[in-house]
DNA sequence: AACGCGTGGCC
DNA sequence: TGGCCAAGCGT
């Protein structure tokens, strides 16, 4: 351990081995008066620097391999502004980088250029520019989290006490928008260290560890971006492509990639729900959702028994991760004084609304 | 600790 | 095509 540490604080120079290697060669030589262990100690740190050394030659530098093949044209890899960072990093949480790049990243930030226009829009103008992203929730804390502080904090632990920002946000915030020497953990970075140490289902802790232990506390922000880019390029769930990998040398999984990590598969149940929608003067009845179900969001009513009078439609399906749903649409050309709010055609499109009720509202 | 939470890319 | 998966977080 103490050699680990001397490692990372002292980059081992060619003089270094050289002039060890002669101490070495003294010691034997000329029989010094060392005791045996500090010689077996001199001996092993030696060793552990000329492995260190041969390791460095075998496997180019992550940074090398970073300023060659990454990903560097990324906006939020372009910016020095928190918010940007922030921005971008929770829309990326559980969200391929495409979606967010072509749909979501730059018309956010057009509408709500600033952490202080954020806080001071209505949730319901943050949730349409949010429309179609999913994980809704993301969205209100986002939206919570601007009207909290003026700027974001840098420390990791005040940016966790925010809502919305986990430890993996967290650490990419402190890591992109501050250069702080710290890992992140998402989806690739969990992948490759997997793949690396050959772990099938690692404790949060035990990655965490490994991804400090790996980190180039010189270069954070590239060595994070470069660790993101080979899971999402060439560590890939299927098929990895190991010939291109720069971890290759020191990858102990790459015979078996498929065994690390090791995936658990769920049955989705299967829902079904009854849709009720009233209809009058070419106006429709919806409700915003209040749980944590599609929250914020405008949508037609779930009900337990639709109206006997009321004119079936058909079926509407939808597959969630946890749940693959199958309404059932009744339409009641009545008005109910009971539904509060009904819209035109325009007036919806202007709503935040959800795929399913996407589907529901082509259907009417 | 194990769930609930959306949508779309990719094969 | 259906199924897997994605820059996770809150509870």
């Amino acid at each position: 351990m103490i050699i680990k540490v001397a490692l990372r604080c002292v980059e081992p120079k060619l003089y270094t081995l050289i002039i060890g290697f002669y101490l070495v060669l003294l010691t034997f030589i000329y029989n010094i008066r060392l005791n045996y262990v500090m010689q077996t100690h001199l001996c092993n740190i030696f060793k552990h620097l000329i492995q260190y050394r041969m390791h460095k030659k075998a496997t180019p530098s992550l940074l090398d391999w970073y300023h060659t093949h990454g990903r560097h044209e990324l906006p939020w890899r372009n910016t020095e502004d928190p918010y940007h960072i922030y921005l971008s990093e929770v829309m990326l949480q559980q969200t391929q980088v495409k979606t967010v790049l072509e749909r979501f990243y730059f018309p956010f930030l057009q509408r709500f250029p600033s952490l202080k226009t954020l806080g001071d829009a209505a949730l319901d103008d943050v949730l349409k520019m949010w429309e179609g992203l999913g994980y809704y929730t993301r969205a209100k804390n986002l939206h919570k989290t601007a009207t909290l502080v003026e700027r974001l904090p840098s420390d990791i632990d005040a940016l966790i006490a925010l809502p919305g920002i986990g430890k993996n946000t967290a650490h990419a915030i402190a890591a992109f928008a501050f250069g702080q020497p710290v890992p992140v953990m998402e989806a690739n970075v969990r992948r490759i260290l997997c793949r690396i140490f050959a772990l099938q289902t690692p404790a949060p802790k035990d990655l965490w560890d490994k991804a400090y232990d790996l980190l180039d506390t010189q270069n954070p922000f590239e060595h994070n971006q470069a660790m993101m880019d080979i899971g999402s390029g060439i560590c890939l769930p299927k098929n990895p492509k190991c010939t291109l990998c720069p971890f290759a040398s020191i990858c102990t999984g790459k015979q078996t990639p498929q065994r690390y990590p090791l995936k658990q598969k769920k049955t989705v149940p299967i829902r079904e729900e009854f849709i009720m929608v009233y209809r009058y003067n070419d106006r429709l009845s919806l409700t915003q959702r209040k749980g944590k179900f599609l929250h914020g969001l405008w949508g037609f009513e779930s009900v337990d028994v639709p109206l006997c009078a009321a004119e079936y439609l058909g079926e509407v399906t939808h597959a969630y991760t946890h749940f693959k749903l199958v309404c059932k649409v009744y339409v009641y050309d009545e008005l109910d004084k009971e539904q509060t709010h009904y819209f035109n055609l325009s007036e919806i499109r202007k709503l935040a609304i959800s795929k399913v009720d996407e589907k529901i509202l082509k259907l009417l």
